[in-house]
RNA sequence: GCGAAAGUGGCGGAACUGGUAGACGCGCAAGAUUUAGGAUCUUGUGGCCUGACGGCCGUGGGGGUUCGAGUCCCCCCUUUCGCACCA
């Protein structure tokens, strides 16, 4: 017996493959670490070990990285090509709560069950730099890049981090002074005060103030059913929590923040450095959201009271005639007159009780109330109502607008609601005028147009939000008439900037971090509580701060806030400092913070001197830092915009030394399957639906077939254990990749695995004696067309493999083998190469015909196929011959011929001829090696 | 509403800078082999017309550029994904 036994194969060399540590990949200062080497650093998403197992639709993209990852090594990289575990966070721990056990163990349970599913696909990992992000050996170095954050601050001249100490000395020497909103300022600015004015008390505030990493008071997503706080991005957009979709509250709460606003702007620009997909660059650049226009100040009347607003627009500041606060905003309180306090205090509980998410999914309807405050327009000067209303946001711009309702959406809409004048300040075009015209203006001409727009704007119906040319803008001192809108901008801009009642301004839509949350299963925060209330970092030799051991790890669910961490002993809560008592930080860290970094760790995992060794990140990491990161869409903005933060964070404090982490990004599409719902909705067991006569039954039911990601949630899930049982995990790996495009998404079909599995079996018989299990190869010489054949493959799959395309690859690898069954013996020279080039995608199978050829050593690191030129030039082409434009035959002609010698060759094509009959050919189209076209009449 | 990606046989999908549409695989059909089933091998397989040679149509729909369009341009339809009062 001796017909290919893939159970035997794969256990053998995965079993090989660990004994003889074949992936281990040496790095600067190890053993066997060969320094002229290239790198390649292929990396996949830290998975997240969950308790129901994989299903085939997890491994794509490892399957997709680990074909790389051998492919290189063929071809003489040093592959680094790491495996680890993300384990800390909530499903980790709901997951515990509900089978009521510690975290701890579920987690590694999970982990054990993970990892022994990915070594049985066979993935060349070098499994001895595995991680895992709840090893407190890990995430003491979270912890430490954790304090360097609170150890710093962000320079805005510098456009840089620096240590906060360097802040410090600047402020002594006086290089800054401190404005009343606590902002650095140029020393002898009005209203600012030096270093000297302030107290130690109003120092350390500043400071603190200034910190990557901070404490503030911010209104926050509190989700009682998780006892947690979320982050923005946690929120879907009906006010829920992503993860359990249970509803979620606002509540300001005082909570960790990092700075990530800073870095907006370099990391808007920095996405020119990296080769990702255009639709993920895309995703950041919408959710950092950059705008450009104006602050500008408006003073309550009577008081004088300065209320700033952001606008993208300020040259419509002339058509400003009314204000809108939100409900939120600090100045709501002392701005509000007598008789209104009741009605605006209604509505701001109202908006209160919504969340931020919950209050923007509700109806486009406006609603607002007047506070009775009158504004005045900074330059018409005139009186103007202030409202609030739930339209405008606290958290962007100012949490204040200027309300413009000829030209701003919703403010018309508001404004028609509540009987507010509009007032142009924009001509629009001739067409827009037109299309929006009232229907007694259809005759209208272009003057009478725009000038029935001006005298009542509201009758257009909508908003002109375009550019245009200014209109009705004009005072003593500046004159924004006839200029065009980017014009008129910069004019008003710089008249604003003059009188000091403004600035040009960008704003963000990213908000910061907000980085505590309450449950248990996180990293704890290195910081101490002093009696003063004053955070004091951990010292770092002190690191790491280990999550204590506690029987009740339950989020409190309750609607006030208390992190898990309070009941934890009194012990572990409090600690002595000579006489001083401090108090722990009780808060964990998000989900995200142990994959912000972990690509660097898997450079230097077992470094517990430094977080990566300088010489071994500069190896792995330059130029472009990760090779190849391959992972889902999913992670488009969370996990890539918090890792590229923090990394360059490490940047500007000189411990990495690339401004961004993953040069080049893939994302793999989805596994879809079908899946099947009952009369009643509910999905039932996909395995378990009989199909008959094009109809689906399950149990005797008749169930309808949809179509879906593979998951739990569908019960379609297949498990790669069932397929490499049956099949092997080298049909497995090549079935994954021959469906298709590795960025498409795609259906599975069991049934159809048997083609590819069939393609191993196939070239097993190919080049193994069934009977008698000798080989079937000879060491003649292939004939010419072999060889031709063989080179071509080579070149194809070659480039294929360079551009991910694995489907296409295995299919030229098929049309080879297949070239290969009807002959008597199989040339070695073309048996080795084929093998080696399958190697990538199916290494079992590989490395035992490669033994059986005689090799003593794993082909993993054999050297890739070079096609031979020679065998790619071909001596006759078969050219298509067209009249006009349709293909009326075929015919061979030598490889370089001439036009007039292919013409001829067409033209005696029987069928060519009879179409050319009776028509003059006017003009021929030859393209060399391809076609030949006939243009008649 | 805004933005992005994608629509090719019964199915998954190929097709480089415009140059034979449907590679490869599944499925299906016929034949060979086999006691049978399975496996294997051979041949065929976009639709329509034709005994055959061959012809006509065909890449979501409609127009255009070109000797020639799945590929380039314009309009429309459908699906999927992301964002969604961001001033």
């Amino acid at each position: 017996m001796s017909g290919y036994d893939f159970r035997a194969i794969e256990a053998r060399w995965q079993r090989r493959w660990d004994e003889r540590r074949t992936f281990r990949t040496p790095g600067p200062g190890d053993e066997g670490f060969r320094p002229d080497q290239p790198k390649f650093y292929v990396l996949d998403m830290f998975p997240y070990p969950s308790g129901a197992g994989l299903h085939v639709g997890h491994p794509l993209g490892y399957i997709a990285t680990d074909i790389v990852a051998r492919y290189k090594r063929m071809r003489g990289f040093n592959v680094l090509h790491p495996m680890g575990f993300d384990a800390f966070g909530l499903p980790a721990e709901q997951y515990a709560i509900e089978h009521g056990i510690h975290p701890r163990e579920t987690t590694l349970r999970n982990i054990e069950t993970m990892r022994r599913q990915l070594r049985a696909l066979g993935l060349s990992y070098d499994w001895e730099r595995e991680i895992a992000t709840i090893d407190p050996r890990y995430y003491r170095w979270t912890q430490w890049i954790f304090l360097q954050m609170f150890g710093s601050w962000f320079d805005p001249e510098a456009r840089r981090a620096r240590p906060i100490a360097e802040l410090e000395q600047e402020l002594a020497a006086g290089r800054r002074w401190v404005a009343e909103d606590g902002a650095l300022v140029a020393p002898g600015t009005e209203g600012a005060r030096p270093w000297t004015d302030l107290d130690e008390t109003a120092r350390r505030d500043v400071l603190d103030a200034h910190r990557l990493a901070y404490v503030d008071e911010v209104p926050v997503n509190w989700c009682p059913a998780l006892g947690t706080v979320l982050a923005n991005e946690e929120v879907t957009a009906e006010g829920r929590s992503e993860r359990g979709n249970h509803p979620v509250y606002r509540r300001p709460l005082r909570q960790w923040m990092l700075r990530i606003t800073a870095y907006a702007e370099r990391l808007l620009e920095d996405l020119d450095l990296v080769d990702w997909p255009e639709p993920i660059k895309l995703l950041q650049r919408n959710w950092i959201g950059r705008s450009e226009g104006a602050e500008a100040v408006f003073r309550i009347d009577g008081s004088g009271e300065p209320v700033r607003v952001f606008t993208t627009r300020p040259d419509t500041l002339f058509g400003a005639t009314y204000m809108v606060l939100a409900p939120e905003h600090p100045l709501v309180e002392s701005i509000t007159a007598p008789e209104r306090r009741e009605a605006v205090e209604a509505y701001r509980r109202e908006a209160a009780r919504k969340s931020d998410v919950a209050r923007q999914a509700e109806t486009k309807a406006k609603t607002g109330v007047d506070t009775g405050a009158r504004a005045i327009n900074p330059v018409s000067g005139e009186r103007i109502p202030v409202f609030i209303a739930d339209y405008v946001l606290m958290g962007y711009g100012t949490g204040a607008i200027m309300a413009v309702p000829a030209h701003d959406q919703r403010d018309f809409e508001f404004a028609l609601a509540f009987g507010l004048p509009l007032r142009a300040v924009v001509r629009p075009d001739e067409a827009w005028l037109r299309a929006h015209a009232p229907d007694a203006l259809a005759d209208a001409g272009a003057d009478a147009l725009a000038e029935a727009y001006v005298r009542d704007p509201a009758a257009f119906g909508e908003a002109f939000t375009g550019e245009g040319v200014a209109i009705q803008s004009t005072r003593d001192d500046l004159a924004l008439d006839g200029l065009p809108t980017p014009e008129a901008k910069a004019r008003i801009t710089e008249w604003l900037e003059r009188r000091g009642l403004g600035r040009g301004r960008v704003q963000y839509k990213l908000r910061d971090w907000l980085f505590s949350r309450q449950r248990y299963w996180g990293e704890p925060f290195p910081i101490l509580w002093d009696e003063s209330g004053r955070p004091v970092p951990v010292p770092e030799d002190e690191l790491p701060v280990e999550l204590p051991e506690m029987d009740d790890f339950r989020p409190s669910a309750s609607d006030d806030p208390t992190p898990a961490l309070a009941r934890a002993p009194e012990s572990w809560r409090i600690v002595r400092r000579g006489d001083r008592v401090l108090r722990r930080e009780l808060n964990t860290m998000p989900q995200w913070a142990g994959s912000c970094w972990y690509y660097l760790r898997f450079i230097d995992p077992r470094n517990d001197e430094r977080l990566v060794d300088p010489e071994r990140e500069r190896y792995f990491m330059q130029p472009r830092g990760v090779d190849l990161y391959v992972g889902g869409v999913e992670h488009a903005v969370l996990h890539l915009l918090y890792a590229r933060f923090w990394h360059k964070v490490l940047y500007d404090l000189g411990h990495v030394s690339t401004p961004e982490p993953f040069g080049r990004l893939f994302n793999q599409g989805y596994i879809l399957a079908w899946a099947y719902v009952d009369e009643r909705g509910v999905y039932v067991p996909a395995d378990e639906v009989e199909e008959r006569d094009g109809r689906f039954w399950w149990k005797g039911r008749e169930v309808t077939r949809s179509y879906g990601k593979m998951g739990k949630s569908l019960k379609n899930a297949v498990s790669p254990d069932e397929m490499c049982a049956e099949y092997g995990c080298d049909t497995l790996r090549l079935y994954e990749m021959f469906m298709g495009p590795l960025e498409a998404s795609k259906p599975w079909n069991t049934r159809d695995v048997v083609g590819v599995h069939r393609f191993l079996q196939r070239l097993w018989r190919n080049l193994v004696d069934e009977r008698g299990g000798g080989l079937r190869v000879t060491d003649e010489p292939a004939d010419d067309a072999l060889r031709r054949l063989l080179h071509r493959t080579i070149a194809q799959v070659t480039e294929s493999m360079e551009r991910l395309g694995f489907n296409t690859a295995i299919a030229r690898l098929i049309e080879l083998n297949n070239a290969l069954v009807p002959l008597e013996r199989v040339p070695r020279e073309v048996a080795e190469p084929l093998v080696l080039m399958l190697a990538p995608m199916a290494p079992h199978i590989a490395e035992e015909l490669w033994e059986r050829l005689g090799h003593d050593s794993s082909l993993a690191f054999a050297p890739w196929p070079e096609a031979d030129p020679r065998w790619l030039a071909v001596e006759s082409v078969e050219l298509v011959v067209q009249v006009l434009g349709k293909v009326r035959g075929k015919v061979e002609v030598p490889a370089g011929a001439d036009e007039r010698t292919a013409r001829e060759a067409a033209q005696a094509h029987p069928n060519v001829a009879r179409h050319l009959e009776g028509r003059t050919v006017r003009k021929v189209i030859y393209v060399p090696g391809k076609l030949i076209n006939f243009v008649a009449s």
